[in-house]
DNA sequence: GCCTAGGTCCCGTCG
DNA sequence: CGACGGGGCCTAGGC
């Protein structure tokens, strides 16, 4: 495509605040929150209604270069092509691309209200908890979930049957060092606050790292198996539905 | 653009393994690693050359659905117009978007085989502290870098003028909770393994969060303000040029 | 494959 | 606004 003609529809669909979208092969610099550059190649560009840019290669999961919405964008004609030249006063980051051929370019101005709904969070696994204690083990009583306090918020509070406080950090996956760090941190911080030495720290998760279950153990803490709900869901009901079959 | 139209190109683009790319209004379920829903809106789809697949709203920075390379997408015709369904049989994950209207299509095969140079990372703030300690103290002699160890890996290592060792843990932004608990478990395991009683670890950082400062002061740690190499080099750099210019 | 930790992380939430 | 932690996190590096 014409450089020129590409200029002209890249302006009329900002001035429209349409998401655009363009092939094109291009240098670029990022310069801000650390420095960037990736030399000549094929891109997808895209340009997002509130102003967000992405620019990603051909392959692979994330952009290679972005902006965040709210910065200001200019085309300016140059010996090579056209440089497009982005900056964000808010976050001092400045991105440019500079552009030697574009090959497609698309825009539309699209209507979206809509949130996902997303199950299956470490929220909605501290709620399971919660609902069904004994996922835990028969003596738990939980009293509060996603606590927060100022030292960060606890997924699941609550007491054994010698009244003793339990604390209960949720993983979806695998727990690490982190993990018990975390729980270490709220154990000792309740101990602290509430005057007590004995505070009972749970990890629950799927699975937990050789070196975490270490760790834990060193410390006087335990580690529940408990899957995340809706995991898999539809695999599974699928593999179920196939077993029914198969029966 | 018609529906069958779109399956046309789609299947050919497909098929030359091009980026593709398309604006449609459609609805969208995702079950695998937790369980998604979407209704109804204005979408961009992407399908990159390795089978990644994402899709974007029309604001907002991030995909609200995506799907890793490797799986396999079909089209399959309904009442309502279109189903896109892709299956990963590695993760397990299913995207499905109930198209209703596809609006805009493009697709290239792009040709891209660069890599991004980045600097200004965690790993050039260890580099940078390793070849000027003085940025700790005057007393600090650097042994080593990003060393990793069966519990983790230390950013900078070393030992002050009396001989006592010490760990730094960098942090390119404010130095939270989770970086004085990380030095803390490296120093223990140092501790552990030295068989010795003292170990200094220091946090190096623009910024620390007052409560990681009281958590680092309890446990007799320190911190000192470094920040990192290239930060806003650009505009700082305009920011001179723009002095220079009024002076 | 797992484990560990950084990321131009992003994002929501709550103080 | 900062602080804190989750994320369908992703990705790289080492073992």
């Amino acid at each position: 495509m014409d450089l020129g003609e590409f200029e002209d529809k890249f302006d009329e669909a900002g001035k429209k605040k349409e998401f655009i979208v363009f092939f094109c092969k291009c240098k670029i610099v990022y310069s801000g929150r650390a420095e960037a550059s990736l030399s000549k190649g094929d891109r997808l560009v895209s340009v997002k209604q509130d102003g967000t840019i992405f620019v990603h290669q051909p392959e692979g999961g994330n952009p290679i270069n972005y902006m965040k919405a709210g910065g200001a964008i200019e085309l300016i004609k140059q010996e090579y092509g056209l440089l497009f030249k982005a900056y964000n006063a808010t976050t001092k980051e400045y991105l440019e691309l500079e552009i030697s051929r574009v090959y497609n370019f698309m825009s539309k101005k699209l209507e979206d209200g809509q949130k996902q709904l997303l199950a299956g969070t470490e929220a909605d696994m501290s709620d399971m908890i919660k609902q069904n204690p004994t996922l835990i083990n028969k003596n738990f009583k939980p009293l509060s979930r996603e606590e927060h306090t100022k030292f960060g918020f606890i997924d699941v509070f609550g007491h054994d049957n010698k009244g003793t406080l339990v604390v209960i950090e949720c993983k979806r996956y695998t727990a690490g060092l982190d993990a018990v760090q975390q729980l270490r941190r709220y154990v000792e911080k309740i101990k602290e606050l509430k005057g007590i030495n004995k505070v009972s720290g749970i990890i629950a998760s799927p699975k937990i790292a050789p070196n975490a279950e270490e760790m834990l153990k060193k410390w006087g803490f335990s580690w529940t198996l408990v899957n995340p709900p809706m995991r898999l869901l539809r695999h599974n009901k699928n593999q179920k539905d196939l077993q029914s079959f198969w029966s």
